[in-house]
DNA sequence: TTGATATGCAAGCCGCCACTTGCCTATATT
DNA sequence: AATATAGGCAAGTGGCGGCTTGCATATCAA
């Protein structure tokens, strides 16, 4: 199991989740691909597999196989620990 | 300068947010003694010094010098890049 | 002024994480 | 059946982050 704020310490989860968000239920080989041409990001397939397995693992990507192929669909409902954890409050003046 | 992110992605800085928005303007020496004492957290001045650092620098947390003390502010603002980042969506079925 | 308090700076060690490489499995196509 | 496609597993490497240790600086108290 990841942490939530392990998952998020990178950038290119980070911007594995800005694809997701913005195109949802790719594939791994959708996601290299457009991680190539439109972020300049070229790593290894395995890479971006290991990537998406610390994010599912941290419960912000939900995966669904069908075939030979396997889905990956953005759960941003993770996120809501980070900001439940801190309540806003006002700074209290010594 | 230091990610938001990254600054997040460790217990013991995020402990120390968690004390900081119960407790507002802690010294380093009075966080060390609460990080001890109510989170069973042990570790050196310096060690919470450096975490400090990492959580100023990542704009988490304000500080004021007066005298020989340096107290320490929680400032949440830097939380909304997290959240404004992904805005929610429903989820799309292929 | 002398000693104690509160913090800063810098080097070093160690473990973890991201990435690669090589090989393997399963499904689809022809 | 044979080949190609989509993905998984595991070991190895390099670099960075967290922690310690030792010393230095600045402020307050006696």
């Amino acid at each position: 199991m990841v942490d939530v704020f392990r998952a998020l310490d990178d950038e290119t989860r980070r911007t594995i989740l800005d694809e997701l968000s913005m195109r949802d239920g790719q594939t791994l080989f959708e996601i290299c691909s457009t991680l190539t041409m439109r972020h300049g990001l070229s790593h290894s397939r395995q890479a971006i597999s290991q990537h998406l397995g610390v994010l599912e693992s941290a419960g912000l990507v939900e995966t669904e196989r069908r075939g030979r192929s396997k889905f990956h669909y953005f759960n941003p409902e993770p996120l809501a620990a980070i900001t439940n954890r801190w309540p806003t409050r006002k700074r209290t003046e010594p």
